[in-house]
DNA sequence: ACGATATATTTCGACAAGGGTATATTCGTT
DNA sequence: AACGAATATACCCTTGTCGAAATATATCGT
């Protein structure tokens, strides 16, 4: 099973997943709108599918595939304890101080 | 040269940013604190430093490396357009509403 | 200049991911 | 039941990444 980040670290599952943004697609959606054979459309569904980024939901012969929200959380989560770095708000640059705080003490 | 995402996809490397998170590391800080062999922890930050995640500052025979922010934004701004699936902040909706026209215009 | 320490690079082998092609499965239609 | 469309899976091959070990480079102290 792949990781979140492993799961992004591929292209063309970053561009299935701009383009699942648009709404639910069907594998042969994508097929033709992005110029990925079948087959490779379906194995990276697959590894969407049991990362959480999407779900299926079948409809007669189609299979209508969206986005989940919970790894784009994870995303953002991953990001929040650098964000002190670049974003110039003071109470990021609190927050952070206290977390260093709490850090060093275990 | 690897890509922001296939740089984050590494396990090892996401140990060593965290540990960066800190403040600024020679190699063999990294080596000792995270317990990755000094030819390792090199090759990594090797990456790191071609893609942007760290700058070296040489001091003697030591070089300090410590963590840039243009790629925590790249990241920050690939989330940006998917923050309005989770985030219940009607501004945020709004905006993706008008971003979606402009898309469909062109 | 020499030895020691810190860091970088090279080489190698193991391993897994990615795509192409072929094939299997599922479901609707007649 | 047979066929066709949509999707999933299996198999093969190529390629790239990872870590280990060995070696190279750089810098300091003497």
């Amino acid at each position: 099973m792949l990781s979140t980040f492993e799961v992004l670290s591929s292209a063309v599952r970053r561009d299935i997943i701009a383009q699942l943004r648009r709404g639910p697609s069907s594998v042969s959606d994508l097929n033709e709108a992005l110029g990925i054979s079948q087959p490779v459309v379906s194995k990276h569904l697959r590894v969407l599918r049991d990362t959480g980024f999407v779900r299926v939901r079948p409809e007669g012969q189609r299979r209508w595939y969206e986005l989940r929200t919970e790894p784009f959380r994870e995303v953002d989560q991953w990001l929040e304890p650098y964000r002190w770095m670049w974003e110039d708000r003071l109470d990021r640059l609190g927050r952070h101080l206290d977390a260093q705080r709490e850090e060093n003490q275990s």
